[in-house]
DNA sequence: AGGAAAATACTGTATTACAAATCAGCCCGA
DNA sequence: TCGGGCTGATTTGTAATACAGTATTTTCCT
């Protein structure tokens, strides 16, 4: 069939309207139809799509559902205000970073990440039971042992998902996309850094050890230290604003 | 028509399959349908609801892409794990919050806050414009005079977005709807409280100024306290775990 | 009894038709 | 000339029907 070559690479599942979507996504994020402008009518896109008008309209409900569209009858279906969309949905962070690897949006997702995951260390290094730890250790061992960065990434998104889930909320857990879609977006910038990234494993590996010995305070000690350094290799350049100033990185020995 | 009457009360917009999504997701939410549970074929579905199949395909598709739901030919549409939900979706959190005012989802959702908003508190000291200072003030204006519970709500949800907004990092306004549904759920819990929601204020007031002077240590500090006599007013009896940790608090003159 | 093939019971997709909403332009009146 | 209401056209919203795809279950042959 040819359909599919139209869609582009990125969909979930082989269902018809999973396809609309991811390529339906990925253009808006990207930027094709901005923000405030209506995109073309639903004829219009079923044709250019090779879709039905249902599998057409059961995408676009779906992307109205993570705030990227809005539809209204004899207006048309127009794109919302970037403020709008679900930012935190893992759909809509894979296509923001896949599209636009921008200096601005990867800032911000560090940012985020310095203020949720100390927090999050600490809360797993109170809470976890024996089982998260052995996840997390399990994690930090598959790190070590990763050949290909690919490997390594994999390994590295599981530690911090199992740091996330260790902390006993709930609502912490959907954070972890945000997480792989940093190590994803870094994956795409630094393909040149290949050799070098095991220099982050004694980072992770005191992190894991400060929630073994359920030590809250050198716990997100650790991961402060561990997403600073992170920081220092992905943006070389001093951000404008200093590093945030997390108390606990203030008073050590 | 008798069909609205059938679906309850809470929809977003005039549209049948916002009706339908929402009546479902409350359903889902509120445990009428369990985890791993096929929920009854479109067909039986379409005839309980008194909408065609067009519409609840629709509603069907903007849950699962919130995670609610996963469909697959001749298994049926079987609602997935709680954990796999995308929690933060402002209308996830909706569902969640009317339908379980369930105490140990407010302590999680008390926790969040207390991680998020003393950071966010920082970086708006830090990063505000005179015109962002200006909403904020605004919004704490609007708490002082405001003369009915649901009014205060109101501006209390309007400054912390405020606050949020004023971080300069849009990763974070998502989030507000968080905030948004604590608040809602007090609303909810508290009625009793009618006479004193003032009391929190000052608390306000505080973190207003802190970030009028662009101090981000004080703003922070402001901030954790304001959550921290929220707590304790909300969840009266000690929490099992001491209160988060931030060491700003900790280091105090 | 075992395995392959056909029936079955769902969701997935396409097509058609009509209803509802709303904007543009026109007409009419003051 | 200006303003207000009416009409028509365009686009999304909803319904109904048909058929394809898929994975289970049953059946039937060996």
């Amino acid at each position: 069939m040819s359909k599919v070559t139209h869609i582009g690479a990125t969909y979930r599942g082989p269902s018809l309207h999973g396809q609309v979507v991811h390529e339906l996504g990925a253009r808006i994020a990207g930027g094709n139809y901005a923000p405030g402008t209506v995109l073309p009518s639903e004829e219009d896109l079923c044709v250019q799509l090779h879709v039905s008008r249902t599998a057409l309209r059961e995408a676009i409900k779906v992307l109205a559902a993570k705030g990227l569209l809005e539809s209204r009858p004899r207006i048309g279906t127009r794109v919302r205000p970037i403020a709008e969309w679900n930012q935190l949905d893992p759909d809509v962070l894979a296509w923001r970073c896949r599209t636009l690897p921008d200096e601005r949006f990867i800032e911000q997702l560090a940012e985020m990440r310095e203020i949720i995951e100390p927090a999050a260390a600490q809360l797993a290094a109170r809470h976890r039971s024996d089982e998260q730890l052995a996840e997390i250790q399990d994690a930090l061992a598959r790190m070590g042992a990763a050949r290909s960065i690919e490997g390594w990434v994999e390994a590295d998104v599981d530690f911090h998902r199992a740091i996330l889930s260790a902390t006993g909320n709930a609502l912490l857990m959907p954070l972890a996309a945000l997480i792989g879609s940093t190590l994803e977006s870094l994956l795409v910038l630094t393909a040149r850094h290949a050799q070098d990234f095991r220099i982050a494993l004694p980072d992770h590996a005191r992190v894991s050890e400060a929630i073994r010995m359920r030590d809250t305070l050198a716990a997100g000690q650790a991961m402060a230290r561990l997403l600073a350094d992170s920081r220092r290799r992905l943006l070389p350049h001093q951000p404008a604003t200093e590093p945030p100033t997390r108390a606990t990185r203030r008073h050590r020995g």
